[in-house]
DNA sequence: AAAAAAATGCAACTTAGTTGCAAATTCTGC
DNA sequence: GCAGAATTTGCAACTAAGTTGCATTTTTTT
């Protein structure tokens, strides 16, 4: 990680008043420099030499989660993906769009979404996630 | 599973061009009958005497997943919950609501969302799936 | 009733994610 | 800087949802 990047992580983690540590930098950066989600595995291929321990990279991500920086966006298959939190709202990130076909997966961050309206009374909805489906410019051709 | 849902099951399997067996009848009627998702340890449970083995409630649930009659509703840690596909539209099932402080879910049928506007060029969205977090009645007090 | 097609049960397996604990790192106050 | 407290890290072992291969059973077709 660059010097700047290194910076920048330390802030971001004083600001959340967490501990700056290698490996939460590392994490942070990756994802960061990130334009989709990612699993612990796909993070943990991004450390050349010396990475990580796997139980390190779940605990820092957790520790992410927690303070904000970082959204779990949605899990594929049984493995779950993060992205940093940067380009998402108070209430709601992004809509993720997933091919059905080629299984790859897209941020859509043109796309809008208003909140949902109407809930059942007593019901207070804080967050909403959105998933779409269909078919990439590469595969719907 | 009473006579008449057991036809009825017979029938929407038959539509679907599926073998009509007991393992699929049950699992389906088991669904149809819920007002929310369940997993397969959920369902398993609801077969009294003479279960199914797990394996071929997978399978069955993949079966049915497959031809449309049932529809997988959303990862809750990391286990798949499912739901009859009988209360949803072509394009979008009904939001699901998870309660933050006590980890319930609720199938919030009232909710009606807009399909997503404005893809980038070239993506055909064909569903989307949309789950909202907050806090339920009981915890929201 | 026989043959063909498909579903089922069982045991073994896979693997993302978790837990406990000792060692190492980071922070805080001097 | 340095000691001590607070927190993070690595490692090994574990958990459990979901999968696979294969022999047996059930369902459908003729
Ligand atoms: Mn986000
Ligand atoms: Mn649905
Ligand atoms: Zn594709
Ligand atoms: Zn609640």
């Amino acid at each position: 990680m660059s010097d700047h990047a290194h910076s920048e992580t330390e802030r971001l983690l004083r600001e959340a008043r967490l501990y700056s540590t290698a490996c939460r930098r590392a994490t942070l950066g990756v994802l960061l420099g990130s334009d989709r989600p990612l699993s612990q595995a796909q993070i943990a291929d991004q450390f050349r030499d010396g990475g990580f321990n796997k139980v390190s990279i779940y605990r820092t991500l957790a520790s992410l989660v927690e303070v904000g920086l970082v959204h779990k966006a949605f899990l594929h298959k049984r493995t779950w993906h993060f992205e940093a939190a940067h380009r998402c709202s108070q209430t709601q990130c992004h809509p993720h769009f997933t091919c059905t076909r080629c299984g790859a997966t897209f941020c859509m961050t043109e796309v809008r979404m208003p909140m949902a309206q109407g809930q059942p009374r007593g019901f207070v909805i804080l967050r909403q996630q959105v998933r779409l489906e269909g078919y990439c410019p590469g595969c719907a051709g």
